[in-house]
DNA sequence: TAAAAATTCTACTATATAGTCAAATTTATA
DNA sequence: TATAAATTTGACTATATAGTAGAATTTTTA
């Protein structure tokens, strides 16, 4: 039962312990973005918690997890908004300008980082991490595909117009600060005018 | 005199040695890009050279000293560019297509890689690598107002015009492979393209 | 060809930090 | 309140790699 159980969660241990793991990595994650994943001790990420590094030890195996964890959630966050936006009626070319303006959106108000530091990961992790990047460059390539199909969008390789428009997401993370002038609204609306106007028809 | 320098200089210790320097940094930079400063040992650097780590030293102080004159060799060379493009009676946004143009082809073409990793920088030097960004961050910033004077370039807050757009520059670095399908020429192309209609009146 | 200068190497040290472990502490349960 | 379980800690080890020193080698010059 959805309701019981959501009453009982902060007196049952796996979902205080899955809370706390969760904090962990988002915790870390923000600051992978802002100073990099190797310019970021254990024992930073700790205090940034009040624990001691050890103490994070309980909650993952090692440092790399937590950098496999945090691609993962922005890349969660990600697939959860291309599963959920439907182009119910839209062109090509609103759906996807929907879509990248609930990118910003993530990446502006969430607090999930969308990182880049994927060859620190070795492996099976970097294979996955990878795996599901491209996955998504490819959903979003079929969406703007979709759109020159129905004429919303300019033709052209549609892998060099997706590369473009997620240039400046992903830009977005070495610049963005919750604190600067710049709001996450007024950027995503900027940005939605900039993506539209440079591939639209 | 210019044309006696330029037929010694084969003999000249001094241009050898720098020229011998400026390989290690590019080289190096190169890795950089690919597979990020920390990923990156000395050891590396040195191999791709047919070096040892221990050579390595007689050409740099320390292995920050590499990066930094990494990014440094970026932004000289995006300097150039941006003092040798005169208006020239050219409207604001065709001057600042073809100054984008010109980016886009350093980095394809010219072996130069423009790097995120500012914070593997300590004290002054991050401080003039930051500087240095910011400089050609305003110059840019500059060119879009001039054409948002003149009535080329769509109105808007300048700042994200140009965000957008640089995004799909830094983000250049992460994907593109000189060995890959995409050439350095119909990448400028597309981009160019894609930065007009993006901001174009 | 011998001496000097430039370049590179082998073998080493120093250091930062990831990761471990057993003990201490806190929190829940009977 | 006593016991058990969960959480955190201090003090440690292990390792990767940046950086060094002096010898060896190559290249230039006299």
């Amino acid at each position: 039962m959805a309701s019981t159980a959501s009453v009982k969660a902060p007196f049952d241990r796996e979902v205080q312990f899955a809370a706390k793991k969760r904090a962990v990595i988002l915790s870390a994650a923000s600051a992978f973005r802002r100073r990099g994943y190797h310019n970021t001790s254990m024992t930073d990420i700790g205090k940034a918690l009040g624990l001691t590094k050890a103490a994070l030890y309980y909650y993952v195996r090692n440092k790399e997890e937590i950098l496999f964890e945090s691609h993962l959630m922005a890349y969660d966050s990600m697939d959860e908004i291309l599963k959920n936006s439907q182009p119910c009626g839209l062109t090509g070319l609103d759906h996807l300008e929907s879509v990248f303006r609930q990118f910003v959106d993530l990446l502006t108000q969430s607090g999930v980082s969308l990182l880049t530091d994927v060859d620190s990961l070795s492996g099976e992790w970097k294979t996955q991490i990878l795996a599901r990047r491209n996955t998504i460059e490819k959903r979003v390539i079929r969406l703007v595909k979709r759109g020159q199909a129905d004429g919303s969008i300019r033709d052209g390789d549609a892998r060099l117009h997706v590369f473009f428009f997620m240039g400046a997401l992903n830009w977005l993370n070495a610049w963005f600060d919750g604190e600067g002038r710049l709001q996450g609204k007024d950027i995503a609306d900027h940005f939605a005018l900039q993506l539209r106007h440079g591939i639209s028809t």
